[in-house]
DNA sequence: ACCTGAACACCGTTCAAGT
DNA sequence: ACCTGAACACCGTTCAAGT
């Protein structure tokens, strides 16, 4: 009489069981249910039916596994723009893909964003296209990088707001003390509610726009 | 004969050892040497010669502590500028401030910056600061709230990405791939280089004048 | 080579016991 | 009220043992 749910037992299995593209598929469905806290070699390895050990003959530590996810969302961004239109265009498209490659993984950015970028990955491929098209518009080689960080650094930070909840900016309680925010507050709900957008999109967009305003006013003069 | 070093037997002592402000001061200290994964309960109360459990007399929890010291951050952030000067002049001190002093405890803010906001704390109260010198410029009600994110999420971003190292965007091994990115990195170096400054300085201080310009020249068109 | 089982040194948090 | 001591359920990681 066999059993049903016959566990593997110890041992080389005829066949591997992992590779590193299926480890990091469940790290990432792993960490959108359980979040960035809840994120545990020991969860990733349950949902790969599977024990904690058997990750690390494929990464070397958990720091490597979420290296290797962020390397996958890399690869998402898409660059097509830079191809097609000027840079004051084409980063527009760039920056919002960019950000909703982590938007896409709400739970990701904490997790992913934070962790110091140690040496080489596939994404700096991607800023040789940023590059030649920064400069190809006319940028002077030593603000290529500068520009380029400043882009990041704002898509980044807006990543972060909008894994906030939608009233992280809420005063509740406090309106008595700051009533002109909690007016600007209201104002903004209403722009909210009638566009059907997230108060972060709205703060992105603009900030976005103006971002780029801003570097072309720089640039012709 | 005593022993030099009592310790403390088990009972309240005649008078409290804690308090709330004496925990944060030790928690950046601990969290300056230790960094965000050496942040430990069990650290921070060694520091305060004291054990772990005696800190929940004063904090629910570890989350507890981190949120009073993004608190004490916030209290440090300048909003003096904007008393002084209108938004687009004001912004640049306060945007300074308000990274530098998040710069000054560069392991703080993988661990602070990321902790969604829950509900109200202190920093409320500089928003109504800021939305009162937004009006005073002319920017309408609803779009108040969206310029404050905005500028708050490219300093933060921009804050990421002082902590991580200077090379992070360097090409190393991958130079030949590519070559333009490469060039220009050298190029921002010379420029580093001679005017003694970080390149995270160079971005932020360019994608801040970027973006207040932008900010700028929606406002009047 | 690639898995399990057992073990180690941690961690945050709870709670009774002591003063 | 405010501390210690002991305990609990975790965690990441190592490593021998099994096939």
């Amino acid at each position: 009489m066999e059993t049903v749910s016959s566990a593997r037992k110890a041992g080389r299995p005829r066949e591997a069981v992992l590779n590193r593209e299926r480890i990091i598929d469940a790290a990432f469905a792993v960490l959108e249910v359980a979040g960035p806290d809840g994120f545990t070699m020991k969860g990733l390895a349950e949902r790969l039916s599977v024990k904690p050990p058997a990750l690390y003959n494929y990464f070397r530590n958990k720091n490597d596994v979420i290296k290797a996810m962020r390397g996958r969302l890399a690869s998402r961004i898409d660059l097509a723009s830079f191809e097609a239109a000027p840079w004051c265009e084409a980063v527009v498209p760039w920056a919002r893909s960019y950000r909703s490659v982590f938007a896409r993984h709400p739970e990701s950015i904490a997790l992913l964003a934070t962790m110091p970028v140690s040496g080489q990955e596939d994404s700096v491929l991607n800023y040789e296209v940023i590059s030649r098209s920064l400069q190809e518009g006319g940028w002077p080689l030593e603000e290529i990088v500068p520009v380029i960080v400043a882009l990041e650094s704002f898509i980044i930070g807006s990543a972060l707001d909008a894994i906030a909840p939608d009233n992280i900016m809420d005063p509740a309680d406090y309106s008595p003390q700051v009533p002109l925010f909690a007016a600007a507050g209201l104002a903004q709900a209403a722009v909210v509610t009638a566009g059907g957008v997230r108060p972060a999109d709205l703060a992105f967009e603009l900030g976005l726009g103006a971002l780029v305003a801003g570097l072309r006013a720089r640039l012709v003069s």
